[in-house]
RNA sequence: GGGCAAGUAACUCAGCGGCUAGAGUACUGCGUUUACAUCGCAGGAGUCACAGGUUCGAAUCCUGUCUUGCCCACCA
């Protein structure tokens, strides 16, 4: 009762109550929903969180987004899912595991595949999700009996089934080529898997003598920033127009430290201006070198191992030492036979593990890679004809810019913790293999041998690629599959534009000749105050649920969701949270109010009223109370959410509050208290898809009207 | 090297051709009027990064410059 009403609003007491009672009531899950014969799906997806992660602000607003959503579709009468689920989350998750275990002591070596996995799958269950739980927190009306894991048996099968096609088509193929390796994950990444840090270096000038000295020429400088590669160099090469350079091409030069003869090549993908113009060329441990060396048909020669170690082929003073002490090494043996011509200071970028901060070795290596130009060609077609729209429109050239220089992807990782591929190796012909989603009786190739499965991962996002349709039971098709795919909305972050979107756009258009969704949000990308990447390790970090302990689930997200304009970057203030929880406390005060005017004189309100008589505030409101209806509509067609809780601020505050409600005082009389509670019902709901929990908790006050949830009432129109 | 975005009050941001350039926070002063002091009213605070140009009129459009952040890229 409204006497019981506390003069301020405590979040804390009312927000982990409703939801509770959201969740006992099953109107999250859409075939419980009350709905109307022709009632269209309205569905979401969410960006599934890794089963190592926290909830952090990126989190926290891209989760506020959705379900501002789904709530406000779900009270326009859609049959609304939001299907919540977490990503297993390859290197991520075996490394966090990793470093558990290193506490105790233990390596991965140590302990052997099916006990790391079981490891892994303990921490699975007992963390990963954790971050399910957070997101009740923030009032996420997801189906939760819906909930998916991209390792669940179904979805297991989806991967196969994936795989398989892909297969079929003849676009999954074994190659050995230079790949991003890291050494201390022990395996092969993807392009996009890689974190560019400057670091401050050095160039050397060293020379390489000719077999023939030219006139006075007696040797070749070549520049580098890797001179310990040269142990495993198999030509020089230069640009076939470089003045300079012409008469040595053909010649050849014996390679310092080795005393091998290479050859001197010319290959315009040179760029005569840098260093010297000359190159090393070091086709096993550098992605242009081995271009070159290809067309070239020049050996390549592993001198680093996959452990970051020189090997063998380096020469046995080189052998086991690792890059860094080879480098040196190198260095000092130039000096020595005075080949070393210069030093200079060199700033560059070079690629890291985006999971471990290892410095990425460029390795020759056998992997599996998918053929990427027909799928690719796809994914630009979904968007160009408009079947896919990115909002905001700027991020689309960062998806074309993407597809339209791709390389093949690099699918197989030499980890443990994911999906293994389904192929397998023929036994007697080590070099032959087939595909096969069941464990085959028998081998394709020999028919004799006992084939094996060969036990490389798939990469993380070829299963992520799947989530919007391995979720709802493809490759079977499921009711689900039928009634709420395609999805509608995804939204996510920019940072996996490429990573993850574009790769589900494509995985769903082969394999279900179907766009997976109309309407990608890129949300913008939250920062500390000082405009750098939160961090925890810097103090600037922000813990979504400390917000909300402080001021309020619903004050976190209105104040997160009015920072939320078409911007790219929010610089994160807590002033605007402090305005949420002001604001939600002014919700609750002006609802105290009308309920004190109402429970006086058991007021009912009409669904389509006909006033009579108003007076010129009534009619004021009223007429406020449409325009800002119709607005908030327009902005949430346009996912503008910012712009949404601009206006209800305003209109509730100052049209409603400070001018309605004080004219209301002196008015008086038993329609303005009709028209009173009309607009606070109406102003509710309009509020509920960005303050769920003080909207309900109030709406659940309400003396009038046979009612259940706001939730899923009427949407105004 | 290429791209994207941003520079407006002390802070975080709106405004994107025409009202004395706005909001929240912070600040100052005054307020116990049947919701709310997490409030109300009033107030101070800005060469709208800089320089040119277009226009009757520019924070807003164009050109250039500077600063900052982010992304992409095989310059060894």
């Amino acid at each position: 009762m409204s006497k019981e009403l506390s003069k301020t609003y405590n979040p804390e007491e009312n927000e982990k109550k409703i939801y509770r009672k959201w969740e006992k009531s099953g109107f999250f899950n859409p075939n419980k929903l009350k709905l109307k014969k022709n009632s269209k799906p309205y569905t979401i997806t969410i960006p599934p969180p890794n089963v190592t992660g926290e909830l952090h602000m990126g989190h926290a607003m891209n989760a506020f987004i959705q379900d501002a959503l789904i709530r406000w579709k779900r009270m326009q009468g859609y049959k609304t899912l939001w299907l919540p689920g977490t990503d297993h989350a390859g290197i991520a998750t075996q490394n966090v595991v990793e470093k558990n275990l290193k506490k105790q002591g233990l390596t991965r070596h140590k302990l052997g595949k099916k006990k790391l996995l079981k490891e892994i799958w303990v921490w699975k269950d007992k963390y990963g999700n954790l971050i399910l739980e957070q997101l009740k927190r923030l009032g996420c009306s997801c189906d939760w009996s819906r909930t998916a894991f991209t390792m669940d048996p179904d979805y297991q099968k989806a991967v196969k089934a994936a795989f398989l096609h892909f297969y079929n088509k003849g676009w999954i193929y074994q190659g050995k080529r230079v790949v991003n390796w890291c050494p201390r994950c022990q395996t092969s990444l993807s392009d996009l898997e890689l974190e560019h840090k400057e670091e401050k270096s050095h160039l050397w000038y060293i020379k390489y003598p000719l077999v023939k000295p030219i006139g006075t020429k007696k040797h070749i400088t070549v520049a580098t920033t890797r001179p310990e590669t040269m142990l495993g160099d198999t030509a020089v090469a230069v640009h076939p127009n470089d003045k300079r350079y012409k008469k040595f091409i053909g010649q050849k030069v014996i390679l310092p430290l080795t005393n091998r003869e290479i050859p001197i090549i010319a290959d315009s993908i040179l760029d005569p201006e840098f260093g010297t113009g000359a190159l090393k060329v070091t086709p096993a441990h550098s992605m242009i070198d081995a271009e070159i060396a290809e067309k070239h048909n020049l050996p390549a020669i592993q001198v680093i191992s996959d452990k970051g170690r020189m090997t063998k082929k380096a020469g046995h003073k080189f052998a086991s030492l690792t890059v860094l002490d080879a480098r040196e090494k190198v260095i000092k043996e130039l000096k020595k036979k005075k080949l070393l011509e210069k030093t200079k200071d060199y700033t560059h970028q070079i690629p890291r593990c985006y999971r471990c901060d290892s410095a990425i070795e460029p390795l020759i290596s056998p992997q599996w890679f998918l053929k990427m130009d027909n799928l690719a060609n796809q994914a630009i077609k979904a968007v160009k004809s408009n079947k896919i729209k990115f909002h905001p429109k700027r991020w689309e050239k960062v998806y074309f810019d993407w597809l339209k220089n791709i390389k093949d992807w690099c699918i197989s990782r030499q980890i443990w913790w994911g999906h293994q591929l389904p192929i397998w190796q023929c036994q007697n012909k080590k070099t032959e293999y087939f595909a096969s989603d069941k464990t085959p009786k028998e081998c394709s190739v020999c028919n004799k041998c006992k084939p094996e499965q060969i036990e490389d991962v798939l990469d993380t996002w070829f299963s992520s690629a799947l989530w919007p349709f391995a979720t709802l039971g493809w490759p079977k098709q499921t009711k689900d599959l039928k009634e709420f795919y395609p999805t509608n909305t995804l939204s996510t972050a920019r940072d996996i534009i490429n990573l993850w979107v574009a790769r589900m756009i494509f995985s769903s258009t082969e394999l279900i000749e179907k766009t997976p969704f109309q309407d990608v949000i890129i949300h913008a990308t939250i920062f500390a105050k000082n405009g750098q990447k939160m961090s925890k390790s810097l103090g600037t970090g922000v813990d979504p649920l400390d917000l909300i302990e402080q001021y309020g689930s619903d004050a976190t997200r209105f104040g997160m969701l009015y920072q939320a304009l078409i911007n790219q970057d929010i610089l994160f203030s807590e002033e605007n949270i402090l305005m949420g929880k002001k604001f939600a406390n002014k919700v609750w005060n002006a609802s105290r109010f009308a309920l004190m005017q109402i429970n006086k004189e058991k007021i009912k309100i009409p669904d389509n009223p006909n006033w009579k008589k108003t007076t010129k505030a009534d009619k004021k409101i009223l007429k406020q109370l449409n325009i800002t209806t119709k607005k908030l509509d327009s902005y949430l067609e346009t996912f503008q959410f910012g712009k949404a809780t601009h206006l209800l601020y305003d209109f509730f505050w100052h049209d409603f509050c400070d001018k309605y409600i004080e004219s209301a005082k002196k008015q008086d009389n038993a329609q303005t208290k009709q028209i009173l509670a009309y607009v606070l019902l109406n102003s509710l709901k309009l509020l509920h898809p960005f303050m769920p929990f003080v909207t309900e908790s109030i709406y659940q006050q309400l003396p009038f009207k046979e009612k259940e949830f706001l939730m899923i009432e009427n949407w105004p129109k």
